[in-house]
DNA sequence: GTATTTGTGACAATAGTTGTCACTATTATA
DNA sequence: TATAATAGTGACAACTATTGTCACAAATAC
């Protein structure tokens, strides 16, 4: 094996290992102690992290921020990767450390002169857009950690009533028209709630010893299919124009109960948990012309109900 | 220099020349022409995609897919581009080859087992949502070509007054809550307007002749600013609630007239162009109570009609 | 104290790289 | 048609880099 292609296989091989001898990489890759200690030696020169200590039980080990052996891209892949790291760029908050502007530059600093300009021309020409909140969204590395390792949360919550807290066990977390979600189950309420992230007003792992529940197979794909609900349901039903399709296309929560028709038109069908009636009648006087409710009463009352006080305010 | 700091370099080289000979790279790199050509032979053997000619006029050549140099990215970085990728794959509809998940499979590739455990676990657990819309938009690329290379594009374009065929000179492209607009000057009405790209049944580069004009300096970052509109203009003042705010950060058009109060309340204040109305007044129906417009007229009485209307439909 | 481990230096054996030269083949153009 | 420009190959010697071996130093757990 070539001098070159060891040094990338040994780079992948500390990197899985994190904790070896000379003398196990040598018996691997079957060259000497002292080869494997001079190619140790180059890849700390590349940037690898490695730290030894002498004496039995000692050995190498590789620290956290690990390199990966180098990754040839062509250019079309390099310039995608740059527009959706430039996409990122719009979320003031996101969970992890944002590394993409090192990233970036990488592959800036290796892209030949023209693919450069095409970069920067195309910089200003092509945009996509997230609406920028001036909410704070500090916990977000916590939750998510929290889903991951599925460990129990203590936040501070401000909900209508007031600040609460609560333990929380978080689902995952998402972004949506620039606020960040989080899905979690809550051990106040005993069920699964969507928090807003920006009204969480502090967020710590549980030192309480709470149990955590077994949610593994809970997440963000399959949340809303398994989610146990004691809510009352009732059904719905609306008639929409082709641009209340279009509107309702753009919301979540609407777009498994849609229907289109050949001419561009469509209606709502679905069931509803009656606690949105409120929530659903603001969003139908949204759609004005564009949408009309005819079941179920409950919601059509709302609607009047909201349309009259409307009404008064503005005589 | 050492051999693969050559090739690296020869790799950059070959890329930014695009055309060249043996004999000019042996000379900038002083080495004999024979190992030039060996290294190319490798940089072949690498995926560089050269082509050679013999004669007088000929040489070496690399075609249009052309490779980057190997770069070595930390796991961190790796981990921010995997998800700057994650989050693009809503987009069913790109103005470039979506090349991004070849790119994601090499990383994968390299990483090791315990970081891809740890990106899938995460991929379930962090989400970027945008709305995900039967709209079709087969014309991005042709739409972002001739913004910067400012072309004039013939479009067939659907209104609501039926389809009509324009020439149009783009400024880019934007994605917004999954869908795409164009912002580009209109030849037919001669002042930029904002095309929906999904309304765009047809688009192709201007073979008449028609000149474009020189809108360079035009982009997406400033075409707000600059854009000369002959529009008729009131003011305009809206009240709002807490959540009144939050709503209207999410739209892009508030965003420069949203004041806010300590307390989280704020209002709206700004000039607005009288064809905006029936728009607007639909807007503030759907803050409903977060909202109350104190300023024109006219959008009140606009608004009042529209409360009559619907009221009469729920009767 | 001993075994285990990293670490260094020297040197010879081995493997890889480079330059030179001789030669082939193709092609534009004078 | 001859000539010059260009890529391309093979052989070999000179040079350079890599590797293994060995001797030895130093730290440390048990």
């Amino acid at each position: 094996m070539s001098k070159s292609k060891r040094l990338m296989e040994l780079m992948m091989t500390v990197n899985r290992k994190k904790k070896f001898t000379v003398k196990e990489l040598a018996s691997e890759f079957d060259v000497s102690t002292r080869t494997i200690l001079r190619d140790l030696q180059e890849l700390s020169e590349l940037g690898v992290p490695l730290y030894s200590e002498v004496g039995p039980h000692g050995g190498y080990q590789v620290l956290n921020e690990r390199i990966l052996p180098p990754i040839a891209f062509t250019e079309e892949e390099a310039v995608a990767i740059f527009f959706a790291c430039h996409a990122l760029r719009h979320y003031a908050y996101l969970p992890f450390e944002t590394e993409s502007s090192s990233a970036l530059s990488k592959f800036y600093f290796y892209m030949s002169g023209d693919v450069r300009d095409r970069i920067d021309e195309m910089k200003n020409r092509i945009d996509f857009v997230i609406p920028s909140r001036q909410a704070k969204f500090p916990y977000l590395s916590i939750l998510l950690d929290g889903a991951i390792r599925q460990k129990v949360i203590r936040i501070e919550y401000e909900s209508r009533e007031g600040v609460s807290t609560r333990l929380i066990q978080p689902v995952g977390i998402y972004a949506s028209s620039g606020l960040w979600y989080c899905p979690a189950y809550c051990f106040l309420r005993e069920d699964i709630r969507l928090f807003r992230c920006d009204r969480i007003k502090s967020a710590e792992e549980d030192t309480s010893g709470t149990q955590p529940l077994n949610l593994r197979h809970l997440h963000l794909g399959n949340r809303e299919a398994l989610l146990p609900s004691e809510q009352e349901f009732t059904s719905l039903y609306v008639e929409l124009t082709e641009e209340g399709v279009h509107r309702c296309e753009a919301e979540h929560w609407s777009a498994t109960k849609l229907h289109r028709r050949e001419d561009g038109t469509g209606w709502l069908e679905g069931s509803l948990p009656k606690g949105d009636i409120p929530f659903l009648a603001q969003f139908f006087i949204g759609l004005g012309a564009d949408a009309t409710v005819q079941h179920p009463p409950e919601l059509i009352d709302n609607i009047k109900r909201r349309l009259a006080e409307m009404m008064a305010r503005y005589v």
